[in-house]
DNA sequence: TCGTATTTTCAGAAAATATTGAAAGTTATG
DNA sequence: CATAACTTTCAATATTTTCTGAAAATACGA
C-alpha cells in the first residue's frame, strides 16, 4: 500500500473492514474501495501495485465485483489492458448489494425454509416447527420481495420517507427540509 | 447432529449457512436455530450433543448470542444446571440482530469515514476523495439512523407499510387499493 | 467452609478461507 | 499465423477463523 495517502490508506482500511464483518471477503471491499475513490480507471496492475497484491488474487476480486455488478471493465484506446472503474453513485451501489444478496442468500434461505416444511409433513409433533418455519419463511419472503423493489429504484425516494416516517429530525428552521 | 428429525436438520443446516454468508459463525447460528425450535430451554449439554460440538464452542455461541439479545438465560427449579431459551417472535429477533449491527459494524464505518475527512484535509486535489467519502458517510448515517428507529418498534407496523408502498400485490377483491 | 456441580477460559489443533505465482489460455496486431 | 501482451486458472501455501478439551474459576448446598 503505498504511503501517498493518509486518508486514502484509511478509507481502504475501513471499507475492507466493513466488507469482512458482512461476510464480503477484504481484499474485494478494498478493491471495491479503491476504485471507489480514484479519478480514473485502473488496471490490474494498478491495484496490483496499489494493495501489493498478487496478479490472481487481483484477478479474481474484481471479477467478482464486476459480477456483483459495482465494477465495469473499460478500455483505454491504444492500450490492450482491461481498466476498471467502479460505479461511484451511493444508491446504485446500494441496489447492486441488494440485488445480489437477495438473490444469493435471501433465495437460497427460502427454498431451505420450503423445503423444510415439506420434511415436516403433517402430524401434530411438528406443529410448533411448522409455526416457526412458517413465520420465518413470511418473513423472508417479504424482506426477499422489498429487496428486489428497493434494487429496481433508478433514485433513493424511499429512505428518506422512511426517515420521515421513523421520526426524521423536526425542522426547527422555518423551512422544511425539502 | 441427530437423525431424528430431517426437517430440523434442513433447518438447522439452512440456518448455519445463512449465517455464514452474513459473517456470523456457522456454530452460533446453528444453536440459534436449535433452540428456535426448541419446545424447552436447552442446557449446554443438550445443545453439545444435538449439534456434536464441544462444551468450549457451545458455551462461547451461547454467550455471544446471549450478547446479541437473541437468547435468554433460564433456570429449572431444582436444577443447578443452566438453561437457554431462544427468542421467538420473528420481528423481535430481526429488531435485536440490527440493533446489534447497527452497533457493531454501522457506527465503526461512520466512525472511519469521518476519521477519513479529518486526515484528508481541505486541499483542492483531495476534492473528488472527500465528496466521494461525505456521500459514503451521510448514506452510512441515514442507514445507521433508520436502523435504530426501526430496531425500536415494538411491532412491525413499518415492513407491511412499505410493501404497499412499493408495490405490494394489488387486491383482487372489488375494493382499491387506497 | 468444603466438596461437588457447573461454567468459563485459553493454548494448541483443525478446518476453512484467502493468496500466491507460474503455467496455460486468450486475444490483438503486424 | 506467429508473437507478444495480457488474462485466467489452479495447485501449493499462508493466513485467519473456528473448535477442542482439559484446567481454572465460579457457584451452590450441606
Amino acid at each position: 500500500m503505498n504511503t501517498e495517502n493518509a486518508a486514502k490508506n484509511q478509507f481502504l482500511q475501513c471499507w475492507g473492514e466493513m466488507g469482512s464483518s458482512w461476510g464480503i471477503n477484504k481484499t474485494m471491499a478494498q478493491i471495491h474501495a479503491l476504485l471507489m475513490v480514484s479519478d480514473q480507471p485502473l488496471s490490474t496492475d494498478d491495484v496490483m501495485s496499489e494493495l501489493q497484491i498478487s496478479r490472481g488474487n487481483a484477478n479474481m476480486n474484481l471479477r467478482s465485483l464486476v459480477d456483483w455488478g459495482l465494477v465495469r471493465r473499460s478500455h483505454q484506446k491504444g492500450d490492450r489492458k482491461e481498466y476498471f472503474q467502479s460505479e461511484k453513485g451511493v444508491w446504485k451501489m446500494f441496489c447492486a448489494i441488494a440485488r445480489e444478496r437477495k438473490r444469493r442468500e435471501i433465495e437460497p434461505v427460502i427454498a431451505g425454509l420450503e423445503e423444510c416444511l415439506q420434511l415436516a409433513g403433517r402430524d401434530k409433533g411438528s406443529e410448533n416447527f411448522r409455526k416457526q418455519i412458517t413465520e420465518l419463511l413470511e418473513f423472508s419472503k417479504t424482506i426477499d420481495f422489498l429487496m428486489g423493489q428497493v434494487a429496481r429504484q433508478e433514485e433513493n425516494k424511499i429512505l428518506p420517507i422512511l426517515v420521515r416516517m421513523l421520526g426524521g429530525k423536526k425542522s426547527t428552521k422555518s423551512k422544511g427540509t425539502s
